[in-house]
DNA sequence: CCAGATCACTTGTACCTACAAGTGAGGACT
DNA sequence: AGTCCTCACTTGTAGGTACAAGTGATCTGG
């Protein structure tokens, strides 16, 4: 069978996988866990809402909603930003940061088991020269994998 | 940053692109498609629902509803099975059978762009191992790339 | 300083999927 | 035959996401 229909199917059934391991492991979708993951790696654990539907590839109205539920769970605040009236801050409280501890190893332990244990050292060197090439196809500016800090012009 | 993020990435993002394009250009979800295309390549065009439902990885639940829809449409017709009064065969339709030959090279074409002509051939021959042991991992009865049809005992 | 355009969200509606419960056919055991 | 159990779905309900419309705040031109 041709290559990309095998990535085709590995791309079907990996999401299936991790976002089962968060739901059952810590009532969380694997979305709900990339947001607060994203947010633990901020400055003060704070983004405003565009920021942080740009890093994770949500429209506005999703991150809103999903926002939304994790504040009334208490894992997330929202405050007006002091310096734009318009946007919104979005910040990770100790309950929050407390989840992403508790909930980062069995997740990772999940990736590893089905991802990096699956392949053979090389393999794994291969993977990500691989998928770096995928991604400036698919994410030309870098929104999902951090390159926005350090971005400039040309 | 690690293989494992980037793959991650990739598989947060792919499936978007391929939904995206079936919705806008066949008003079909890229699962639509992906049962419509299982049932174009099964002998006379038809599947049990059980069957149907293993090689596309879903629920009988889910897979019921989407088949409903698109009987609706005219693309898929259900008849009770003649050999066991439990079951259901689902059948391509001629529309259905036009519709998944008017939708493919748009398909491919898209995978195409995003990423076979992302890679390198060498590349494409190292994803082609690498999702292969993922596959084996994450789908070991090789439900989804067909190898039910040649699976053995043991 | 005031009207219009734009921006940053929020809210509402429709669709899709997951989980649980229900229906009816087939097989096992007596 | 009759009963129990399992199988193959179907249906109903709840939760998440997409798209469209609405609400204020901010910027721009006069």
């Amino acid at each position: 069978m041709a290559a990309w229909r095998r990535l085709v199917a590995v791309v079907e059934l990996l999401p299936g996988v991790l976002d089962g391991q968060l739901r059952r492991d810590a009532q969380l979708t694997h979305f709900d866990y990339h947001v607060l993951a994203v947010l633990s790696e901020a400055p003060h654990r704070v983004l405003r809402m565009t920021d942080l539907a740009a890093r994770t590839n949500a429209t506005l109205p999703r991150l809103s909603h999903v926002v939304r539920r994790l504040e009334e769970r208490g894992l997330v605040e929202r405050a007006p930003c002091p310096s734009d009236g318009r946007a919104t801050n979005a910040r990770l409280t100790e309950a929050g940061w407390a989840k992403v501890r508790e909930t980062a190893p069995g997740h990772v332990a999940t990736v590893r088991e089905h991802v990096v244990d699956a392949l053979t050292q090389e393999q794994v060197t291969q993977l990500a020269g691989i998928a770096d090439a995928l991604l400036r196809r698919l994410d030309p500016d870098g929104r999902l994998t951090g390159a926005l800090d350090r971005a400039g012009p040309g």
